[in-house]
DNA sequence: TACTTATTGAGAATAATCCTTATTAAGGGA
DNA sequence: TCCCTTAATAAGGATTATTCTCAATAAGTA
């Protein structure tokens, strides 16, 4: 749960042996700028790479969004029915979690300082090398619970 | 959070205007009575229904997990890639939370009291009405550490 | 028992994600 | 700076979990 740079994202991913692209870079751009509170699909990012005229295939979104995750530089996360959404990944005092209702996907992001650490915790104990911990809650938001409308 | 039997299922339906199947009433007890650290796919259920010689058709399968999860009979989980996972849902202290290996999956379930109080407190400063609270811990495992396999 | 309509089963349809392959270009060494 | 190796990209096709459609069935209710 580090803050990259376009340097140390580099720097680790020649550890490795993999390669810094522009790709690469572009869509770490996008998401350091991505204001609190957005999380981007897939889709949603192809869609605005287009718009800024900076195009990357959607497989190689796809890709990305997937390696940045299993590095824990992207958070992915299960918001709504059907497609993943990601975010950025940031210690305190930006980590957060997500309040969610599971029939109109409204969401709220909530803060809670002892949820990072109970995951910390719990990771290293069993030897595991963490990535992202988050908690999400499944609920029924107030205007949803006052429709009549089924499930 | 309710512990469910039959019964209680039916009125809990009826009051909705909906009905208790025997499909309904044959996936609950399949639920109720799974170990505590087993989870089933869509998929999982079906075939485990077909060798009981008790076979229901994957639409239904599918339409009960969505229904009893929204119901908060049942969480959803993400365990792995490509598919979800569910497993009854119960306070404590049967309540618990998972630590999950991006890279093979491996799974290890752990208990901790104050995640659910969060849980419970802030949906109720939202006027969200509860139905699941889950802690999600995405890790790299001890073995997965040492293997030199890429991502 | 009879009626209304929610639910099921079967298969087709959808859509998110992954895979394949030719092409490009990043990184490292001379 | 130029080359070489090979990781990464783009494009489109393939996969597959999940949803949808619709005729047939059966739960709830009076
Ligand atoms: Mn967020
Ligand atoms: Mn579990
Ligand atoms: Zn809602
Ligand atoms: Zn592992």
């Amino acid at each position: 749960m580090a803050v990259y740079t376009s340097t140390s994202l580099k720097a680790e991913l020649n550890e490795r042996g993999w390669r810094l692209t522009p790709q690469r870079e572009t869509i770490l751009q996008i998401f350091q700028n991505l204001p609190e509170g957005n999380h981007l699909s897939a889709e949603d990012l192809y869609n605005l790479l287009q718009g800024q005229g900076q195009p990357i295939s959607l497989s190689t979104i796809y890709r990305t969004l997937k390696l940045m995750a299993r590095m824990g530089i992207l958070r992915e996360l299960e918001l709504a029915e059907g497609h993943k959404h990601y975010e950025i990944n940031q210690p305190a005092p930006h980590h957060h979690h997500h309040l969610i209702c599971v029939r109109c996907n409204k969401t709220i992001e909530f803060k809670n300082d002892s949820i990072l650490k109970t995951g910390t915790k719990t990771a290293q104990k069993e030897g595991y090398h963490l990535l992202d911990c988050q908690m999400i809650i499944h609920a029924i938001c107030p205007t949803c619970q006052r429709s009549l409308l089924p499930i």
